[in-house]
RNA sequence: GUGGUUGUAGCUCAGUUGGUUAGAGCGCCUGGUUGUGGCCCAGGAGGUCGGGGGUUCGAAUCCCCUCAUCCACCCCA
């Protein structure tokens, strides 16, 4: 049992699942190009560096999730725990020109935590990054996309929370405030937040620790210690989001885990969900890459595809199947069944779907082969129909029966419903 | 990393206070029709009871370890 199971956290997408992968990732593609982002693909191998300097060295991903091996010339390597440091990485020379770019991407992503419900240590994600534009507006517009391609796939009941960290420039000054602020407090917080404290006081406000939480609700707005420029930014950020028509909530608690955000963050949340019930997440944010001067800067978001799936479930959407092929071919005999791969090869050439029985077994076996997958018609040949150069087509629906040309088969096929 | 849950046939699961040869449903195969599916009937194949160790005359059942699973904490998508 435990042999034919994949590594913890890893799972395998199976034929019955996969069309429901492939039309999630097909209405992201229409959705995402109505607004001008075509896809990009980078590697699922990164230097570590990278994510190190771009996620930010504090952070828990950093600190203890990811997946980082060195390779035979001794370079440091990680599989990519999220999507954004890579396409900043492939993007930095098109931010440097000024042209800007937007992208969006799908694929998997690793971070090594414990499994759980919507929860999974190789997990794929659906990202956009618009690189190069610095207006509120196009913070808006991001998630008024999201907002257009949940909708798009018939997911409802979500909430959309948003908030403001402030300019980078603010996060400093802001950070230290929060400290003092905290500070005094300290014994009344949780020992995760605690240690948060000087690492990462941000964090301490999205404890979900009641305490925390009792703790924090006490402390001043902390949005009166951005700069004014900043506040007003975040202004227009929702004057904006109403101009696009989103109905968001804004969330003085949200902060996000990682490092690179600054100014708008954003989240949806679904309680179809479990205790993980962020289907996604982003916001604003400047990258530092390696080997580039300036911090690359943005608005993208990423969502989870099993959390996704898991809403559709939960909400009984109903996602594509597998497509049966329309036609079983059925042989008795040897010289019947070449017969048949030679006729199943002039079918397919003309775009009908075949599956051919490989091996004479008893016709009831076929049929009943035929009739487990699905095939709209089956048909059979014997030695009977093959010296008078016919075959015998069922249509399994009705039980009905005809003889006919092996010449008309096609004709006979393809006319039904095209 | 911490805590709990579960692990028996391909799948979903029964299995009594430890007691002969470990069961059911679904699926699969064969037959009931000289070459005809679904429904029905009969038969059949298929199991290191996750793995290792221990207790016992005897372990799927009790104990320990280990692996895996699911869930929660944590974190986030």
């Amino acid at each position: 049992m435990a042999s034919v199971s994949p590594p913890p956290g890893t799972s395998d997408i199976l034929p019955c699942d996969s069309p429901a992968w492939r039309w999630v990732e097909s209405v992201a593609a229409e959705v995402f190009l109505l607004y001008g982002y075509g896809e990009i693909r980078t590697p699922v191998l990164e230097f570590t560096e990278l994510f190190q300097r771009g996620i930010g060295g504090e952070t828990d991903i950093v600190r203890k999730e990811m997946y980082t091996f060195t390779d035979k010339g001794g370079r440091s390597l990680t599989l990519r725990p999220e999507g954004t440091a890579g396409v900043m990485r492939a993007l930095a020379g098109e931010a440097a020109s000024g042209n800007g770019a937007r992208v969006f991407y799908l694929g998997p992503m690793f971070r090594g935590e414990r499994p759980a419900a919507g929860r999974r240590r190789q997990f794929h994600q659906i990202g956009v990054e618009d690189v190069g534009s610095d207006s509120p507006a196009a913070d808006a517009e991001s998630i008024a996309m999201l907002v257009r391609f949940l909708d798009t796939l018939g997911i409802a009941g979500y909430r959309i929370l948003v908030n403001t960290r402030g300019s980078s420039a603010d996060a400093a000054s802001v950070s230290e405030i929060l400290k003092e602020r905290l500070k005094p407090l300290a014994d009344s917080l949780c020992a995760d937040c605690q240690s948060r404290l000087d690492r990462n006081p941000w964090r301490v406000l999205d404890c979900k620790n009641t305490l925390c939480q009792a703790v924090v609700d006490a402390l001043p707005d902390i949005t009166e210690s951005f700069s004014e420029d900043s506040r007003s930014r975040f202004d227009e950020v929702k004057r904006c989001l109403d101009a696009f028509g989103v109905d968001y909530e804004v969330s003085p608690r949200l902060v996000r885990g990682l490092d690179y955000y600054a100014h708008t963050v954003f989240e949806v949340v679904h309680s179809g969900l479990g205790a993980q019930d962020a289907l996604a997440g982003g916001g604003r944010y400047e990258v530092p890459v390696p080997g580039v001067k300036r911090p690359v800067a943005g608005v993208g978001f990423a969502l989870g595809m099993e959390r996704l799936l898991m809403v559709l479930e939960s909400l009984s959407v109903e996602l594509p199947s597998l497509d049966p092929p329309k036609v079983y071919l059925a042989a008795l005999g040897s010289d019947a069944l070449l017969a048949n791969l030679k006729m199943a090869e002039a079918l397919r050439a003309a775009g009908v779907g075949v599956v051919a029985s490989l091996d004479a077994r008893s016709l009831k076996s076929q049929m009943r082969t035929a009739n487990r997958i699905g095939a709209e018609f089956a048909v059979i040949r014997g030695g009977d129909e093959l010296t008078r150069g016919v075959v015998a087509c069922r249509t399994m629906s009705d039980s009905s029966q005809v003889e006919l040309p092996e010449s008309d088969l096609l004709e006979f096929v393809a006319g039904r419903n095209g």
